[in-house]
DNA sequence: CGAGTTTGACCGGCGC
DNA sequence: GCGCCGGTCAAACTCG
């Protein structure tokens, strides 16, 4: 819970920085009130967390957030606190420029900044800490699936790609060097996955999308084998080592089902359909769709509804944006994309069905029908099942994105034993993990995670409820979302209560 | 006229 | 090798 509330601050504080560019620049604007209302939240946000505890709570903060979510502390945290408290003291002073309250504010502000060192202090520390255990994990692994696969580990082993993604996901901003770097030499991994994955997509790669364009297409490319899609040549280009046969790639969805008879979706990104075909076994056409906010976004979608039950929608996402996203979007692609991450994270190898939810966590009344993990299919997917759980429709109130920010820790290290959602390894087995950064028995881990956590579920819903519910304009004043219609039903102007979403990460 | 959709063609993987 | 199938392409079309 703790941990919650901590990715919310920071998630949002991504978002404050997204929508506003020139943040520092433009507070002043601010100072009215009456616009920006996730301006006023940060900032209510922060100030709370800030005032109200001790150093000592920062620091349990931090090792949290260090520990679970290395990603999105280590983009911007720093920068974030800074930049609240510095917009707080503004605002405060537009208000009140009596001296007294000047002094006050000022040594507010200094303290802040104090404390912003020391967090930021911290943050290394922490930085070090995960990289020492990282590298540890991957000593663990290879001993551990040297066994039966010592030939491929000898050739990966030498690749400093561990390392390497730590430092990328510690410091974004040498990330495309290194990106270009590392993709010759490492080829199409976990690594280069997890690199790329939920939280970069929406931290780094708005940091860094700048240079990635000068890059070059391949970085793009390498996140964007989508949806399985059997062409893509690149594929074989770029990777040029088969040491692992039967994994030529792997690809992670993240499904979410969810009963609407509404026809039209809204999670928050422009899509543009691009096909539309009869899937075998179902009367109703599956639509695909690909993000089209930028040209090289890799994202894709497709829409269909259940053969079953037919108000139940399916939306399968698959890759990740490179591209900021509005706020609306970055709610649904954190959440989906994460769980993405998890899964990918979980499921290098091995490709049994685990459908694990109700059968893992029967005493978790959201998990079985909330999150499953399907590795039988040709790649792996967390299918996110909103249609049955109690009262689906509306988990909680989500009237502001705020509650909506990923719950659970997943894009750091969800395996590592110390983290709160680890789950013993029921599988004893370590899959043949292409390039061991991440633990074996994963896909309990994010079985577990994903199940377990009815935060999860709750935030899902909830931003799923958001994106649906956000009312379409189609004079596209300020909604970034295209309107879909989806195939088998016939167009009902009735908002969507729910939808499904299915995400895919690479 | 541009952006998005429709829809048949096309491609590659896979099973027989 | 052949056919099926999922996924993508792209020309034609629609809409604002
Ligand atoms: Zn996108």
């Amino acid at each position: 819970m703790d941990q919650q509330g901590r990715e919310l601050v920071f998630m949002h504080s991504g978002d404050f920085l997204r929508q506003n560019p020139g943040v520092s620049d433009h507070l002043n604007d601010y100072s009215s009130g009456d616009h920006a209302k996730p301006t006023m939240k940060e900032v209510d946000f922060f100030s709370t967390d800030r005032n109200g505890k001790s150093p000592s709570e920062h620091q349990e903060m931090k090792i949290n957030i260090g520990s679970s979510c290395l990603v999105d502390s280590s983009l911007n945290t720093g920068l974030n606190l800074s930049t609240s408290s510095s917009g707080i003291s503004i605002i405060a002073n537009a208000k009140e420029p009596n001296d007294n309250e000047l002094r006050v504010l000022r040594g507010e502000l200094g303290r802040q900044h104090d404390e912003n060192k020391k967090l930021r202090s911290l943050l290394d520390q922490i930085t070090k800490s995960y990289k020492d255990l990282q590298a540890q994990l991957l000593v663990a692994m290879q001993k551990q699936t040297q066994g039966c696969r010592v030939e491929q580990k000898g050739e990966l082993n030498d690749t400093p790609t561990p390392v390497m993604s730590a430092q990328l996901l510690m410091d974004p901003r040498p990330s495309a060097t290194l990106d270009a770097n590392i993709e010759p030499s490492v080829s199409y991994d976990k690594t280069h996955e997890m690199l790329v994955s939920p939280t970069n997509t929406m931290e780094t790669k708005s940091q860094i999308s700048g240079k990635r364009a000068s890059i070059g297409d391949s970085n793009i490319d390498q996140t964007s084998q989508s949806l399985g899609s059997p062409k893509s040549p690149r594929l074989e280009e770029e990777k040029p080592n088969e040491q692992v046969p039967e994994v030529p790639f792997r690809k992670a969805r993240v499904s979410v089902r969810a009963r609407s008879e509404a026809p039209l979706i809204s999670d928050g990104c422009q899509w543009r359909k691009y096909g539309q075909k009869m899937a075998k076994g179902n009367p109703c056409p599956r639509a695909y769709y690909r993000c089209s906010m930028t040209v090289g976004c890799p994202v894709r979608k497709q829409v269909q509804r259940c053969a079953e039950d037919k108000t139940i929608l399916i939306t399968t996402y698959e890759g990740n944006h490179n591209h900021p996203l509005p706020p609306a979007a970055t709610v649904m692609a954190n959440t989906t994309s994460a769980a993405a991450t998890m899964l990918l994270s979980g499921s290098t190898s091995s490709r049994e069905s685990l459908s694990s939810s109700s059968g893992f966590y029967p005493s978790l009344p959201y998990a079985s029908t909330m999150a499953t993990i399907s590795a039988s299919a040709p790649f792996p997917t967390i299918t996110l099942d909103l249609t049955n759980g109690p009262n689906t429709t509306m988990p909680f109130p989500c009237t502001s994105p705020s509650p909506v920010t990923f719950p659970f820790p997943l894009h750091g290290c969800p395996q590592l034993p110390g983290n709160p959602m680890y789950v013993a390894p029921k599988l004893p087995a370590i899959p043949s993990v292409q390039l061991g950064q991440r633990h074996g028995s994963m896909v309990e881990t994010v079985t577990a995670a994903i199940a377990s956590d009815p935060n999860f579920s709750a935030a899902l819903a909830a931003a799923i409820s958001t994106c649906m519910g956000t009312p379409r304009s189609r004079d596209g004043s300020n909604n970034l979302s295209t309107p879909s219609v989806i195939p088998g039903l016939p167009g009902s102007p009735v908002q969507i209560p729910q939808s499904c979403t299915t995400f895919s990460t690479n």
